[in-house]
DNA sequence: CTATAGTCTATAGAACAAATAGACTATATT
DNA sequence: AATATAGTCTATTTGTTCTATAGACTATAG
């Protein structure tokens, strides 16, 4: 599960996504609308900023603005740079890569292979969402709802 | 990140596997061969047999064992039971579920619906991944490392 | 120069993860 | 029945991370 700053992250750069362009957002607009805990979400936003994805500018008519495309944000550098390692075993993570101590050899560990290819699925996954995505589907579910057509195909519900 | 139990559960369970129909397996032997703290382990084996997994025998001679077939085990099973929910946002959990407090509809959600449709995939993915499964790839491993068909065709590398 | 709005430092409290200790109970074998 | 073996239960400890908040500080527009 993501943290909750993680999930924050991507709410509040959703919503800078949907004023792109449109001049400086305040923290406390930000705070409101998506119901994120305002001093939680200042430092969120320092986070964001120093990743390069958003600007700030101070005094009054100022607040947090988008500086890198919509189209260029996705939810893969979001989800890593808040919640850290995608691999759900640290054998099977590309940041935060641990050796296993617990086989003999990860060169034929099976156990590795899985995971590391559940990240590799994961990653791809995630990488294809950005922003711009998550807006076009949001439009394409409010004209049509339940029928947008998927990134990737999903499986059989449990 | 599975937590440490979820991994030594597998690892635990990978062990009865190899041993599967050749009578109980000391808890002490299991920790030693796979690296886990003793005690720690015990409980696992506990919540491992309160869910019907493995059996134990006390006493002399005594120990644990497997009471399903490896190939009925799989590691969305093992994964939801030690780690909880396998989707990365309460909304689009089915165990842990919660209905979203940031988004006015749900029904339109493009986070949700991504989110959702991840969890799917990884739901599926685990749900194909038995401890069978993972001894067959072991073995196709050693015989020839580097070589195994993957489950599913895993995308391209970050 | 002053109101506005972001920035920095520190910390509190809760929840959770990981591990350990030790007494207790059941069983096989003699 | 006695005894050693081996799993079971209860409790507690320790440490870390997450989440959130408080308050003083700094930069800027007008």
């Amino acid at each position: 599960m993501l943290s909750k700053k993680a999930q924050y992250a991507i709410y509040a750069l959703i919503n800078l996504a949907r004023k792109y362009n449109q001049g400086p957002v305040l923290i406390k607009n930000i705070a409101k609308e998506e119901k994120i805990p305002r001093k939680f979400l200042e430092s969120i936003l320092i986070e964001l900023k120093n990743l390069g994805l958003v600007n700030s500018k101070k005094g009054k008519g100022g607040g947090y603005y988008l500086i890198q495309h919509p189209g260029d944000i996705n939810m893969m550098f979001i989800t890593r740079s808040f919640n850290g390692a995608l691999g759900l075993i640290p054998c099977a993570c590309i940041i935060s890569y641990e050796s296993c101590a617990h086989c003999k050899d990860e060169s034929v560990c099976s156990i590795k292979k899985v995971f590391r290819d559940l990240r590799d699925i994961t990653a791809d996954y995630l990488e294809k969402v950005s922003l711009e995505k998550l807006l076009e589907m949001e439009a394409s579910l409010k004209r049509n709802p339940g029928r947008t057509i998927p990134l990737q195909e999903p499986g059989s519900q449990e």
